[in-house]
DNA sequence: CCACTATATGAATGCCATTCATTTTAGTTA
DNA sequence: TAACTAAAATGAATGGCATTCATATAGTGG
């Protein structure tokens, strides 16, 4: 018979091959260099198998649905999340550093967050890390434990609509033919930030100048929930 | 000729028709039935066509994309959000009011959210009424104008994380096989809520015990973020 | 009255996730 | 070692999706 060897570079035989070709990690891998390259909309099932060298159907013998792989591609990110705050500093200083990261990872990943937001944590090992290191972050500073997930789940929240924030256009609040209607919105749009010095907390909770609107409001409500939240570390619900 | 009269529920001719058939109102409230019947993946333009007795492509003569749909379906519910509290009471009682309703509201529409957050203003009437009303809430409790959309955009970027979380299913922490490696965030996950006692505002600001966990994280992060907010209300950034 | 524009139909297009029958190979067990 | 089972690939469907285009008809402004 001929085809005893495959070409070189060419089209793989049906059956299972020699040498596993896929894996979670490679699917992950090439999942987040597609991104990379062309965004959220150019991740489909079809283009990944394509950079896999591979049969989109393939792919289905290691993940279940398009939505795994972006389980798969959001526990990996997590592990990108500054957590080391936590062990240094004060708890605020944590905060600040963790929730700073997490927003600037996510904000590259904004498809991400409808479903973060909603799955189980249940085989997403990096996530439950994170978790885990949080946790230890509030038990240290004396939070009560009954209201230590409310306080995260408060700031996670804030997180991911931040990080949706970031890529708003520039524009977002340009009324257009109604700004005459709304004269003290678009005032307020006028003098955003005009103001100078530094109350928020840049990347890694350094007290520097905002180089974003998205910036300047986050480090605002970032400061303003640590604030709030500290006081009610203990308070009876 | 036969055909001079259409049948009664019979398909209409080709052509233009007598009377307006579609408008931007229809096609809204077609969308918003539709929403309501099937959720936000049985929102196509197919089915919407359907519903409104048209072909699909009839459509494209009224909006140029189904994100323009959205747009429509958006800025109608923003008509829902509360306002009057900016009038009626403090600056306190007029977030809380605006802020829980404005939840309450996206919570049930959460696939807009990636929409709103990043779409510009421009030809949605009801969302610049809603952000005049907010900022003249703001203005007259004595805000440093060029701090009122950072203000507003920090706690619109909270409100936007909590409608997620609020269809986070009920086991969404659940560590699973992965909570030996998680103790203190499983141990927190599981006391989560004892205490008993009520500081969180409920839907009209009224100090209310939280129905469900995620009333309880949104009225704590809330009333964190009111605190903190007003420290800086006119703080220098 | 005639050209133009608005608005409908219906047929196509191309992309997408997913499924299925089939094939080949890797382990595991007798 | 032979036989059986499970894993993992191919390639050809399937059905749904948003969107486009050619065509037909009706109102409107010159």
């Amino acid at each position: 018979m001929e085809n005893v060897a495959p070409a070189v570079q060419g089209r793989r035989r049906a059956g299972r091959p020699p040498q596993p070709v896929l894996g979670s990690s490679r699917i992950t891998k090439a999942a987040l260099r597609l991104i990379a390259r062309d965004g959220y909309k150019g991740l489909t099932m079809s283009a990944l198998a394509r950079l896999l060298n591979v049969a989109p159907s393939a792919l289905y013998n290691h993940v279940s649905s398009k939505q795994d792989v972006l389980l798969l591609v959001e526990d990996h990110l997590m592990a990108g999340v500054d957590i080391s705050g936590f062990a240094a500093g004060t708890w605020q200083q944590g905060v600040r550093c963790w929730a700073w990261s997490y927003r600037n990872v996510f904000a590259r990943h904004t498809p991400l967050i409808p479903v973060i937001a909603v799955l189980p944590v249940t085989n997403a090992p990096q996530t439950v890390k994170m978790y885990e290191a949080v946790t230890a972050g509030f038990q240290a500073a004396g939070w009560a434990p009954e209201r230590i997930i409310d306080a995260i789940v408060a700031l996670e929240s804030f997180i991911f609509g931040s990080a949706f924030d970031v890529n708003a256009p520039a524009e977002i609040f340009d009324a257009g033919e109604l700004a005459a209607d709304a004269p003290l919105f678009t005032q307020a749009v006028a003098r955003r930030g005009a103001g100078t010095g530094a109350a928020a907390g840049a990347a890694a909770g350094a007290a520097e100048r905002p180089v974003s609107s998205s910036d300047a409001a986050f480090g605002l409500g970032l400061e303003a929930l640590i604030d709030g939240l500290w006081a009610h570390r203990t308070m009876a619900r």
